[in-house]
DNA sequence: ATAAACTATATAGTTAGCTATAAGGTCAAG
DNA sequence: CTTGACCTTATAGCTAACTATATAGTTTAT
């Protein structure tokens, strides 16, 4: 497929999907050459992006990607720095889930405070928004 | 306090201080000053700035923070379209923590993989690491 | 055969969130 | 009374991750 269709099926724009490129994270199994040098995309283009876009969304830098990215797509954990880069990883997404657990808990109550205190009944007039 | 004292309790520089300071989040319940013009913070002021770490590693904006900060230091909810952004912000964050379980699995599953694929035992020489 | 809608490359600009540097003022210790 | 560790402001620079702009080639439809 061509960028405009990868970039509606990613919700990515074509430049971004040109810019990614150009960091490395389109290999042959994704992108090849028309003959008119139009890039051509995979299906498989498709989840890879999206899995960068959920990569992106959960806290990992681009950098960070490209490392696990080894990792997952060879299938194999090569070295022990690759275990241990793993391990840290585990780590800062259990503290990450913990922070958003605490905060969602405080913004729940915020949001139960405001429901409380919101209730309005009048006889006459008109309740406070 | 002095500035120094802050940055060594919550982990920060004194320019990141500083720069939050520009920014607005340090204002006169966190942040005075002496006569020879010295910053002189509260003890309040580590607790305020350790949340706005937390925040932003729960991925928030500092740019949301301010907004979030005026809801929580107040202690009020105010309108109705601070209820729709606390409402946004707790399903981002449910999404989040989704992404990151998704993740958190599938770098465990990597592990494991490895941790079965290197048992090794041998009578003579060493194991390859 | 020309306009619209794509494609390409190259390069420059933007935003967030710091981080570093320069040039100077303050203060406690020896 | 000076040295060294602080503090001040102002300004500039940096990195990540895009985003926009300029210039030009290709394809499709009328």
């Amino acid at each position: 497929m061509l960028i405009k269709e990868l970039a509606e099926k990613t919700g990515l724009t074509p430049q971004t999907i040109r810019f990614y490129e150009k960091e490395g994270f389109l290999d042959t199994r994704y992108i090849r050459r028309r003959e008119n040098n139009y890039r051509d995309y995979s299906e498989d283009a498709v989840r890879h992006l999206l899995n960068l876009k959920a990569g992106q969304a959960a806290g990992f830098t681009l950098a960070e990607l490209k490392q696990y990215r080894e990792v997952v797509e060879t299938g194999e954990v090569a070295t022990q720095q690759q275990v241990t880069f793993l391990h840290q990883k585990i780590d800062d997404i259990n503290g990450t889930i913990a922070e958003l657990e605490r905060i969602r808990a405080h913004l729940t109550t915020l949001i139960q405070m405001k429901k409380v205190g919101s209730f309005c009944i009048r006889r006459h007039g008109k309740c406070p928004q």
